[in-house]
DNA sequence: TGTATGATCGCCT
DNA sequence: GGCGATCATACAG
């Protein structure tokens, strides 16, 4: 069962990654709307899937529709989810949300009180919604993860970009964001 | 408004 | 030993 929240995971990460504007994303019922993500896959130099298998990187080839945790820079928790079928090695980062759920767990987690600066970035959604090892490479079907469909024929306006804060293959145009959120890790330019 | 830096973990050279 | 799919803070202009 590759299908959720009306997207199928077994799909190329850049389709995924697309779709996945505009679906509310909550873990232990804290959450909100996905507005901004990027795709990884595994002939992508900037894909921590690229070298193949790790420690690290298991969960990414593992099978789709699951969460890949990875811990960033040694501080951050970052979620991503997984694409393909297992063992290719592809996913999507979710980068930032509009938050709609949990607010004020999530104010206490991050220690801002800005609706703004609570989930618009990868590791500030890690540390909104408590995400650590502990959800790596568990399936985003079953708690504490939930993903709901955005409304039908009720597709967010979404524009395309280069991804953020990567070296290799920076000239993709891999990052999707809902065009015009206030709640982006940053603009589109 | 922009640029620099520390924190600190996993992987690679 | 160096470098990240980052963020908050400390400065300079």
């Amino acid at each position: 069962m590759t299908w959720l929240a009306g997207i199928d995971f077994a799909a190329p990460s850049h389709e995924v990654a697309h779709a996945l504007i505009g679906v509310e994303l909550q873990v232990g019922g804290v959450g909100g709307l996905i507005v901004e993500t990027e795709a990884y896959d595994r002939d992508d130099p900037a894909s921590h899937s690229h070298g193949g298998v790790t420690a690290r990187n298991a969960a990414m080839f593992g099978p789709p529709a699951h969460a890949y945790v990875y811990r960033s820079y040694g501080i951050h928790w970052c979620l991503n989810f997984v694409c393909r079928e297992a063992g290719h090695g592809a996913g999507v980062l979710i980068r930032a949300l509009q938050p709609t759920a949990g607010l004020d767990a999530m104010r206490a987690r991050r220690g801002v009180d800005d609706e703004r600066l609570l989930c618009s970035g990868p590791g500030r959604v890690g540390q909104a919604l408590a995400i650590t090892r502990a959800l790596d490479g568990r399936p985003l079907d079953a708690p504490p993860f939930e993903l709901r469909p955005r409304p039908a024929g009720s597709a967010p306006p979404v524009a395309v970009g280069v991804r953020i804060g990567i070296s290799k293959a920076a000239d993709v145009p891999w990052r999707f964001v809902w065009a015009g959120s206030r709640y982006l890790s940053r603009p589109l330019r």
